[in-house]
DNA sequence: AATGAATGAGAATTCATTCAT
DNA sequence: CATGAATGAATTCTCATTCAT
């Protein structure tokens, strides 16, 4: 299977993130000079610095020192401190949902699926502490953009994984008593917990997550299977 | 099933919250003059437009016009705007932790006190949309906060849901494979992200949330039983 | 000759051992009780206060409470707070310059009168480090309160001494040559000066105060001398 | 005479000034743009508000208005308002430390040095009335910041008074039951008493300042002189 | 594009003073 | 007279954002 973490904060695939403003004339591929570009080297010091002070303790000029840029270039590239924020999660989470999507048609049992999709889910996390807890702890700092931004995307993400929990009902593998969204939203808020914990105790050795999603999974597997005792 | 929600806002049973310096001693009811007492007002005000502003966005000046009081009047009772916060989840939570450990004393089976617990914890937030809000996306807004106040007493509750779970392994009823406190994590975030998106999503009507506790309540009870089938 | 120091600032213990709740209704006489009245206790609380702190540093309520009374009761006795100053400074020096007076009208040589003078300005000041602290230091905090209210009395202070000074070249011992007022205010500097650094060094032994004292007083002296080498 | 009065607030040697943030480092001689570099506007402001209204009383936006810049560019090259303050000192009276070191090494008798010294510390002041203000009655206003900042250099001037009059002990010109460093303080002193009424009483004609500074000379090198009548 | 000095609106907090008890 | 809780005006300082270079 291919996939493997896809999300990582520094490896160089990021060509994909399409440069928003910049790139005036001249054309700066990439791979022009082996370094990410300027809006790509802001978001991923901004991730880091969020995630070791929060979205309202962090300085714009934080920032800025920790992504080798004068203050004032992170205007060229974001519309605002809050847009900064919003666009962490917006090319983050989105990557999330494109491979979840593509990995939920690749076939296989639901069971295999299921524990799929929480290996996705944290496996955006495992190794990228930062990011985890940004997107797990600071995106919440904001009402206004979690409601205004996040939702929509938030709300898109966990239709995937209902839809995969509807699936199972119409194949006759899942309790059909469950409803599908809030099953969906069980599930984010479980990972989330345990996320969280791991992230605020200091990330630790990553395969402590793993057993933790391990388990997480089997609970929630044994507890949404239809069999024949409760039919 | 004895006391209901026992953490109405509103209740008399707030005698235990020592007001910081005022209060003569006089022994002064808190129906001495008709209204609850200042600190109880202003701590109400605050969950009231933290819920509806987000910490960082709410003004001290707007706790105080809100609890009827001048913006001075807030630092008689809490040191600065952070502690407000803090004391609100104090004063709630260990609320809660106190209940949940007098309720899991009263014995019943493992399942009854695994849907009591669930029951109280959502019991919380049902018909208190604005300090589930505060609760559960306000206190995030500061991992200063979260770390260091939030922590111990987070810690404590998730730790009366580990003993039960590692009860039930004692007793047999629970999978012995469960690592309880991750369990505990996961429940708790589980019927976190359940009540968050019934917040966020305005709180509608509140037999909607109990539905979803149920519901979750039941997935995981499945899914920690020790049943003939795996063993 | 009398004047052991008529200044003292509190002989008659200081043990702020607060007086409980001040005598309320008896008859209240000054001399009720041996005590000093509850105006004289807020003054010299404040003399405390003032000389730790300085007269911006220092608030209302610690005076208060060092004085074992209510804030509100400061004023009773004092229009503000920088009322309060006003009236050490006036209380104290007022004194001083009474006593100064009857002093001079004792006759003497000119000698003798002057280093009479310089005893007394620092007899108010040896012994009573606080006072000689708020006086010196403290009164130039506010130039408004120094030139509004201070200054008459200052300018008084300072006219006995020219007077001294000028009777002494009427009578030929001091040299015609000096303008009296001028000499007045360079004294005071001087004894100022030694009693600020004496002060804010630490207070340490009165005997240095008064060597000083000595020094500065016999090299005036020579200085203001009219001597045959110089006619 | 060398390079009279040397402190006059506007001349181009403040090179020596290091600007705290700001500065490009580019070379960026003060006369680059017409003005004075913002350091130095500011502290010129703040000498003439400090001067008009007392340290306490002033209010950083009036600084700021003063200098004709915003109240946020003072916290570019001050840490705080007491910053500001101690800037003054230390600037002012680190320049006036050395030209007085230099000045005493160009040789001369006892006299012309003593009378140097002094004409140096009015000097400062003549035709400054409001540094005059600043130094003698604003700095005294925080007992911390004078103990903290003001008392080392203080103290370093007064040695170098002291140092004179010890050498002119050794040289046997000056009366050996003296202690130098007290003369030193009563020196300062009485010019800064004369200074001040000079100041408060409105600064007037400068020439009323020196005719001060002569008597108060003659009063000391007489007093301190040791002549034959004495031995 | 990039810079970073300058800006100034905005917010938390303090504390002298009042006044109902 | 005395109290001290309550008041709210006033002030320092921060920091997101701009814009001349």
């Amino acid at each position: 299977m291919p996939n493997e973490r896809p999300f990582s904060a520094g490896d160089e695939g990021e060509e994909d993130a399409a440069p928003a403003r910049p790139t005036k004339s001249k054309a700066k591929r990439a791979s022009d000079r082996g370094g990410p570009d300027k809006r790509e080297r802001i978001l991923r010091a901004a991730i880091r610095v969020f995630a070791r002070k929060g979205f309202y303790a962090t300085r714009v000029s934080e920032i800025a020192k920790a992504a080798g840029v004068a203050d004032g270039t992170i205007y060229l590239y974001f519309k605002n401190k809050d847009d900064v924020l919003v666009s962490i999660f917006e090319d983050r989470i989105s990557k999330l949902i494109k491979v979840l999507r593509s990995e939920l048609e690749q076939g296989g049992t639901f069971d295999e699926k299921f524990r799929r999709v929480i290996e996705l889910q944290l496996g955006l996390l495992e190794g990228q502490r930062d990011l985890a807890e940004v997107v797990t702890v600071n995106l919440r700092q904001s009402s206004r953009l979690l409601k205004q931004y996040a939702t929509p995307l938030f709300t898109e993400y966990l239709e995937v994984i209902a839809g995969l929990v509807a699936q199972g009902q119409r194949e006759g593998v899942v309790r059909p008593d469950l409803n599908p969204r809030i099953l969906a939203r069980a599930l984010w808020g479980a990972l989330d917990g345990v996320a969280v914990t791991w992230a605020l105790g200091g990330g630790g050795e990553s395969g402590q997550l793993h057993r933790a999603a391990s388990q997480v999974a089997s609970v929630f597997l044994e507890g949404v299977r239809r069999n024949a005792d409760r039919a």
